[in-house]
DNA sequence: TAGTGGTCTAGACCACAGC
DNA sequence: CTGTGGTCTAGACCACTAA
């Protein structure tokens, strides 16, 4: 085999994670050709179609675009679409401060609609975390996330309060995140989120109901998130 | 070449056709294993990596799950997540009866924030194209189009009420409809928009701006939506 | 253990873009 | 014309799941 994988990363995350890092150091701009699926199956010695698989999933992801018989070129100046991101992974990305305050984590077994979302007995024991996402100082948003007691036994909140949830999840319970089912509406802030957000009450709200799934297909995490319509914009690419 | 095309259609295409016609016809219901990748490759007599491409992008498009060791199975009751479909199409997926109310055509030459999202030149003429939808006899939405008056000449009232946009433009321009980037965010009604949608003033809005692209990379169709929020649900999935 | 999806090879021909 | 992406072959080995 002609492939040296390191770390037994597949060929074809090597290459994207090549690629990503020369758009991240701005080496390459938006508009810029990406190397050919030829280029890059020569210099990564694989074949065509594992060079192609880099290319095609990182267009999936947003990040480059392919023409026909042009090329494949770095996109636009933006959002790496449909991309499931933390909170604090988002706002890093866009370089602006931000941070969190924990309001309450607690342990609740009578939220049965939740529970089933997750696949679990409609009486499980769940973890309740309650937070507000601050940027630039200011309220934006609430989201509360609802977790299996069971499977995460001993989350505590000063270990919430150090990172991101993701990470604790994937790090000290092994938990990979694939993706996420995501509700999206609108409705009016109802006075305690209005006051927890610093808005009137009626306030236009975009709510955002996330599952989230590990590798496994399980369901692992329910997430509501209320934000302030004034603040934020979802970014979405669909596919004919 | 043992693959006989029929139509030049891509064979991973009619692959994806037949799988999709048994989930339609009810043949398939969710959770059902789909046959596998050997098992296609071997009733359609193509390759191995032919059969695959059909079932990951089947996958991607929200229609299928695949578990690995475990097989490819139908998903969910729902939605196909991050499809890209007009008004009509929707509904008709759902077996819901629907309609629409054109309000007005006309065209514009002043919307210089459009014409450059459509990247025109800011004065160009543009077809301004307004319509209540209805479901189940009731407004629900509010959709304001914008699309080049150069490009679609003699587009016209009457052809507009008879049918999709899409199908429209696909069939008389030969514009193929590829993605849409969207921007949602929440907004309440102005008292406009409120009489349109039977609401109160401030009634939480989603709000959702498209831009439609063709094939060819180009943008040919910028869509304002204003959805009233108590009867829409924006189903997205978003990979890590 | 048998069957599945995940990764990969070393090519091939075609359709399309741009010079 | 050359170079690009789009489709496809006829296999291979591995990792994983479920019986």
């Amino acid at each position: 085999m002609a492939n040296s994988r390191k770390h037994g990363t597949p060929a074809y995350k090597q290459i994207q994670d090549s690629i990503r890092k020369r758009i991240e150091r701005g080496e390459l701009q938006p508009g810029d050709p990406v190397d050919s699926e030829r280029m890059l199956a020569r210099m990564h010695e694989v074949s065509l179609m594992t060079a192609r698989h880099a290319l095609v999933s990182l267009q999936r992801q947003g990040l480059v675009e392919r023409r026909h018989g042009a090329g494949t070129f770095v996109s636009s100046p933006r959002i790496h679409f449909n991309k499931l991101m933390s909170f604090s992974e988002q706002l890093a990305g866009r370089g602006l401060d931000s941070s969190s305050r924990v309001v309450a984590l607690k342990v609740v077994d009578s939220e049965h609609e939740i529970a089933a979302r997750l696949s679990l007995p409609s009486a499980s024991r769940l973890f309740k975390l309650e937070r507000i996402r601050l940027g630039s100082g200011e309220p934006f948003a609430v989201e509360t996330c609802y977790l299996s007691a069971e499977d995460f036994r001993g989350l505590s909140r000063t270990a919430v309060e150090r990172g991101s949830l993701f990470t604790l999840l994937e790090k000290n319970y092994g938990v990979t995140i694939a993706h996420a089912d995501e509700e999206v509406d609108a409705t009016g802030a109802d006075p305690d989120l209005a006051k927890l957000l610093s808005v009137n009450k009626g306030h236009p709200v975009l709510r955002i109901r996330q599952t989230i799934y590990s590798t496994h297909g399980k369901p692992i995490l329910y997430v509501l998130g209320m934000y302030r319509a004034d603040r934020h914009v979802l970014r979405i690419r669909r596919y004919r």
